[in-house]
RNA sequence: GGCGCUAUCGUCUAGUGGUCUUGGACGUCGCCCUCUCACGGCGAAGAUCCCGGGUUCGAAUCCCGGUGGCGCUACCA
């Protein structure tokens, strides 16, 4: 068997959504898996919605995400794009038309139009074309004279009728579809010179060597088209094969996630912040919001395949290992941003303080102006990150080693200030101050066995005292605070609490 | 409307004829741990396996029909 070639071909009409990003994965796992090659192919057919950075984006967004290619991508911009192929998918168009597989047709989208008006489920096909302005009802000299002036054309695929076109497709296995339900698809057309995607397809895949095809369901219904494309140009021995995954759909009401959801459901659907060039919009991505590319990748893979077992997670090298089509789903998949952000969270409780530290310490001085220590940085984030999902959620929970507080969080101080609190902490505070040596197990032994020869009540001093030196009631345990905070400084904040506690 | 794909807890799913009065994960709720919030541990609720027929000694699993969901039905991909 040849070496397997799998190819992903987006079209350069905006971000690429998450969906996007799935088929690529797929075709990477599975590429990789086999020791195959993956391929980017821009698909830029449709002049009309071209927008400008697209392609910089998908490149971008696939290399974060840890998708790499062997060939289409030569120092971060693609080097196969359909639109300077033209005089490649000429020459099939001739092809076919030379061989009765095409034929050319001069109705404009006007007529089209009053035809689907005029006629209910009208379809430009073997029952209709002969109604129709084309070679066949003109004559080809006539198509001829009319190309030559310059007449705007198309050129349509001849699709015979009644025949049943089955094909194999790696998910779903056999799939019937009988040609009669195929339009005459436009395969070609003159205004900008360009094939339509169905054409260009089967041209590009052949030429490029392209074994398997693995792409949306959305392509299944004119799958059978492309079949026919391939014994029309007398390719139907190297066919693809096929894989159609299922669909990504919006995690409320119906339909597939589309790119228009943006921010609506208030979570990302694209793997990078996209400002769109014509529209002003701007639409938030996965990376800025704070993932990591390794949990959106595990995620993705199981949003409709699932590995034999019950482990969850898995590094692309195991996912590339563990990958089969035969465990994809066949239906779709509603996107859950719960569990996306569970995964994050997993992920982010996985890597080392130290990594993490340096990754928020940039953040912190330029979100909020404070450069933190490094090292006091990195035991503050040794206690925090299991309340953490995002990297952005540190600075919440760790201010307070860096800033003392200059209030009092007024819900905690009802709860926790109580009458005694005024003398219980001046007596902790000579407790404290009497420490010389103020780490953390030897602290916390000293005060506690305060605690317990005065019979106070843990939880009425430890709240209080928390009070006092975080401002509120969060933080991680008492003595870790203490610690990190040092004598000095716990001494300072202790003073300073009771005395604007007690005054009010 | 036509054609196709599809159908197990709210969500992602396991399950390929008996071991399933359906297993796991997210989410939800409760308990434990505990100085708060988390983490962690334990547990609960949550699925007429879409419905109806059939095949079979036996069906969530196979077949048929219905219904729902989704997709396609463009000179878009």
């Amino acid at each position: 068997m040849s070496k397997v070639r799998v190819r992903f071909a987006p079209s350069p009409t905006g971000p690429l959504h998450i969906g996007g990003v799935r088929t690529a994965l797929y075709n990477y796992l599975f590429a990789k898996q086999n020791g195959g090659d993956m391929i980017l192919r821009i698909e830029d057919t449709d002049s009309t919605r071209f927008v400008p950075g697209a392609e910089k984006y998908i490149i971008e967004a696939l290399t974060w995400l840890g998708i790499k290619f062997d060939e289409g991508i030569k120092d971060g911009a693609a080097t196969v794009r359909q639109s300077e192929r033209k005089e490649i998918y000429r020459k099939y168009v001739d092809y076919l038309l030379d061989n009765g597989k095409a034929y050319i047709a001069f109705d404009t989208p006007q007529e089209l139009e009053a035809k689907r008006q005029e006629i209910k489920n009208f379809q430009y096909d073997a029952t209709t074309r002969l109604s129709m302005r084309n070679s066949l009802t003109l004559g080809n000299d006539e198509a001829k004279r009319l190309v030559a002036e310059g007449t705007p054309y198309v050129v349509r695929c001849l699709i015979t009728p009644n025949e049943d076109i089955t094909l194999e497709d790696m998910i779903r296995g056999t799939v019937t579809i009988n040609s009669s339900i195929l339009d005459d698809k436009v395969l070609y057309k003159s205004a900008d010179n360009l094939p339509t995607y169905h054409l260009a397809n089967i041209v590009d895949d052949h030429l490029m060597g392209i074994t398997h095809v693995i792409r949306g369901e959305e392509w299944l219904p004119s799958a059978p088209l492309h079949v026919l494309l391939y014994r029309y140009l007398g390719w139907a021995d190297t066919m693809p094969q096929f894989a159609h995954l299922p669909l990504l759909l919006k995690p409320d009401g119906n339909g597939k996630l589309s790119k228009r959801d943006g921010d609506r459901l208030g979570f990302p659907v694209f793997p990078l912040d996209w400002f769109d060039p014509k529209t002003g919009e701007k639409s938030s991505g996965y990376r800025e919001a704070g993932y990591f590319p390794e949990a959106v990748v595990n995620f993705l893979a199981l949003l409709g395949w699932h590995a034999e077992g019950d482990e969850e997670f898995f590094t692309m090298d195991e996912l590339i290992k563990r990958f089969s089509f035969s465990r994809v789903s066949k239906s779709g998949a509603k996107f859950d941003y719960e569990k996306c952000k569970w995964f994050n969270h997993q992920y982010l409780m996985n890597k080392d303080d130290k990594t993490l530290a340096e990754l928020i310490k940039p953040q912190i001085l330029a979100k909020y102006g404070v450069d933190c220590p490094m090292d006091k940085l990195v035991t503050a984030v040794s206690y925090t990150k299991n309340r953490c999902t995002f990297p952005s959620d540190f600075w919440e929970q760790i201010h307070f080693f860096f800033i003392a507080p200059t209030e009092y969080d007024e819900k905690t101080r009802q709860k926790r200030w109580k009458e005694s609190s005024p003398n219980d902490m001046k007596e902790l505070y000579a407790v404290l101050e009497a420490i010389d040596d103020f780490s953390l197990e030897n602290t916390e032994k000293v005060v506690m066995q305060w605690i317990a020869d005065k019979e106070y009540n843990t939880g009425t001093i430890m709240n209080a005292f928390r009070l006092c030196l975080v401002g509120e009631g969060k933080g991680p345990h008492m003595f870790e605070i203490t610690t990190l905070l040092g004598k000095a400084e716990t001494l300072q904040r202790l003073a300073r609490a009771i005395q604007e506690l007690t005054v009010h």
